[in-house]
DNA sequence: TCCAATACGGATATCGTTTATCCTTATTGG
DNA sequence: CCAATAAGGATAAACGATATCCGTATTGGA
């Protein structure tokens, strides 16, 4: 049970956008330079953020992404659900209802026992991912990298923006 | 990023293996059957159990199943990575080295703020699995299913256990 | 002693998902 | 008008999950 690569591409791809000056966008081109990954694929990545509604998009030369809300508005469980989808880890096929012994038609009056408990994981993890916003991982970030460094690539994208 | 349903199976193998007297064996065919699943690939479930050392094994008619521990110490944790491995779901590429404004030699002091924000959310995940005991299982179980059917299926196992 | 039932592990096949590429279309700034 | 872009469909390769089959070793019971 591996989450998408994808998922790793959209979060950097929204670190970045949420540096970027207000309005301004930022291509699919340069997200995947300054990334190392293959425009095409992650394209598609970015569709999925764009069909979530976390970011805006122009099209035409100096076209791109950008978010469309506020960092402090936009969640880890956000971008992650726009990629990887907001189903549950864990499915139940409700494998009980093939028991030998049970009368003919016989019907459950809730979800099974099991899966009630792999599901509070679930939302144990999704609400772990809730609780961290955009806004806080810059932060983290600025702290990460050295200042050289920071400055560099926010001059490298702002070369690129539209 | 969707669990294997041998997590499922092994977890309602668990719950069965965890009612049976002390020291007695429950065979794969009865548990296939008990589940309506098919016996050669339950079996592979029931396999990666064993080399977790949650279970024992014996050979020979008679042969199958039982639980290593009591079912206070076993929990939702135990039985799913044993079957769906110890890997957090989260893989870091650290795709931030391919930063094209990066120093040539330059070398991370530490994982990057996105894989520690992801990876925390697993170990909530991992956490809130490691909190419910088979032997709280059981318990739900008890009172989930009518009392009849609870008899009936207790039953039907202890004329196939070994 | 022999037989039948079992766990175990290797080999193989099938299927679906992920990853990836290519191409067409519509849009838009210069 | 042109070039750059997002969007999305079609396709294929690679991989993991699912599933089956078979051979081996072990063991309880006849």
């Amino acid at each position: 049970m591996i989450l998408k690569s994808q998922v790793e591409w959209a979060l950097h791809c929204c670190a970045i956008l949420a540096g970027l000056p207000d309005g301004r966008y930022l291509s699919t081109k340069a997200l995947a330079e300054f990334h190392g990954l293959p425009k095409e694929y992650l394209s598609k990545a970015l569709q999925s953020l764009s069909q979530a509604r976390l970011v805006d998009s122009t099209l035409g030369p100096s076209g791109g992404y950008r978010l469309s809300r506020p960092p402090a508005e936009i969640t880890f469980l956000d971008v992650v659900e726009a990629v990887e989808g907001k189903e549950r880890s864990f499915v139940c096929n409700n494998i009980r209802a093939n028991n030998p012994c049970r009368p003919e038609g016989y019907c459950d009056a809730g979800p099974c026992a099991i899966a009630r408990i792999m599901w509070d994981a679930d939302e144990a993890w999704r609400a772990s991912l809730r609780a961290v916003t955009l806004a806080m991982l810059v932060q983290s970030l600025e702290k990460d990298v050295p200042p050289a460094l920071w400055r560099e690539s926010f001059e490298w994208v702002m070369k690129r923006v539209g």
